[in-house]
DNA sequence: GATTGTATTTCTGTATACAATTATAGGGGC
DNA sequence: GCCCCTATAATTGTATACAGAAATACAATC
């Protein structure tokens, strides 16, 4: 059952999604099934994702930037690991950059966007109501994208998809308060309504709360 | 003749410089070499660099990471096109990460990394006294480097490092105004300043002035 | 002449083979 | 026992071969 759908085909259900290989190692190294530092033997990896070397030195290439792997020459791919302070870092520079895509994205938005911006944040309402926790986060993660990409900078979309996906793995095995899904929605509320009145200072302010709340949530 | 010897062994000198493969096609798609939208045929590549198809996939793998090419699937690659509004919004981008980059080091910095960066600078002082461009814009590099390592933040490094690569080669086409040398001489010793008074506040607002500046300088 | 379906060619994606480098194990010297 | 050297094994880097997808060319049809 497809409950919504993003612009991208992604869906918001319970259905498996078959990945590729590179998504199932990034997985793995996210979710800790490769400890920091431990290296990545291609061979290794053939056979457990069961595909030859070539897929796999491709993968261990855009790991590395995406800053999972470190690969050095001749000696093969290692695990890079993540202080706390590491986590912490993270989420300052995403504010900075989530920062500045609300501040373009108020400016560039096309009308198409915004109904899509519009169309997301009632969904988010929707399953508020419902608390249901899995697909609001599915939700969160489409709401910011749509932001990213009204934004209209492939550079900016690209930077902020991947510390999404960081936070995929890491928000997958963390306990919620009660009042979670409320707090969050009201935090993108402001968001949105910076959009609805185009002012982007409010915009800046709003994602900033939104991102330091979002850091206490999760490091605190 | 080795003028200034960086930590990475990266040298202040006029002999060629060997590159890999990945080097060379990053340079010739910066330069200008493949246009925007150009498609990048595996085949063709080969014969240009003189390598087989492997390393040429695994260098495009990169380059999509770094946002110079897209790959479609089973479609291949394809040049990325930078538009003026992309140039500006780069600086906006970097200057965000950069000021960033300065308030981290600006509180983990290194005795040691303190001893490189004042030693930076003193080869600012002496290029810029002998009024050689080329060798400034590599030691300009170099000080920026060793704040980013000063920031101890992996993730920082690695971007930064990323658009000084974007850079280097818009930078080499560049006319320069008379003084130009003197007045970001001047920008970079207010960033310094900072270092030794221990003044984040100042560091940020040095660091903030200095990329605008040089956005007004490339992009005005 | 334009269009559509099919055959051919070209190109990408993957697997495998080979070369070069690095890691490992064992033996000799001190 | 410790260190160093060498021989071997393991692993990465590169080239090539093959399978499958996409683009192209061309002929048949309207």
């Amino acid at each position: 059952m497809v409950l919504y759908k993003f612009k991208d085909d992604t869906e918001v259900s319970n259905a498996p999604v078959s990945m590729s290989q590179l998504a199932k190692l990034q997985r793995d190294i996210l979710t800790g099934k490769f400890r920091p530092g431990e290296k990545l033997t291609e061979q290794a990896l053939c056979e457990q994702y069961g595909v030859s070397r070539t897929p796999i030195r491709e993968a261990l290439r855009q790991l590395e930037a995406d800053g999972l792997v470190e690969n050095i020459l001749n000696r093969g791919a290692f695990v890079i690991g993540m202080s706390q302070q590491d986590y912490e870092d993270m989420f300052e520079l995403r504010k900075a950059y989530e920062i500045q895509a609300v501040r373009w994205a108020i400016q560039r938005i096309t009308d198409e966007e915004m109904e899509r911006l519009e169309e997301t944040f009632e969904f988010m309402e929707f399953y508020t109501m419902r608390n249901d926790i899995d697909k609001m986060l599915v939700i969160n993660a489409g709401f910011h994208q749509v932001i990213y990409e009204a934004s209209h900078n492939r550079m900016l979309q690209r930077l902020l998809s991947s510390y999404q996906t960081f936070l995929k793995y890491r928000d997958s095995g963390m306990v919620y308060e009660s009042d979670y899904l409320t707090t969050v929605l009201e935090e993108h509320r402001a968001i949105f309504k910076a959009f609805i009145d185009r002012d982007e200072k409010a915009g800046a302010e709003a994602m900033e709360r939104h991102i330091n709340r979002a850091k206490e949530r999760r490091c605190g």
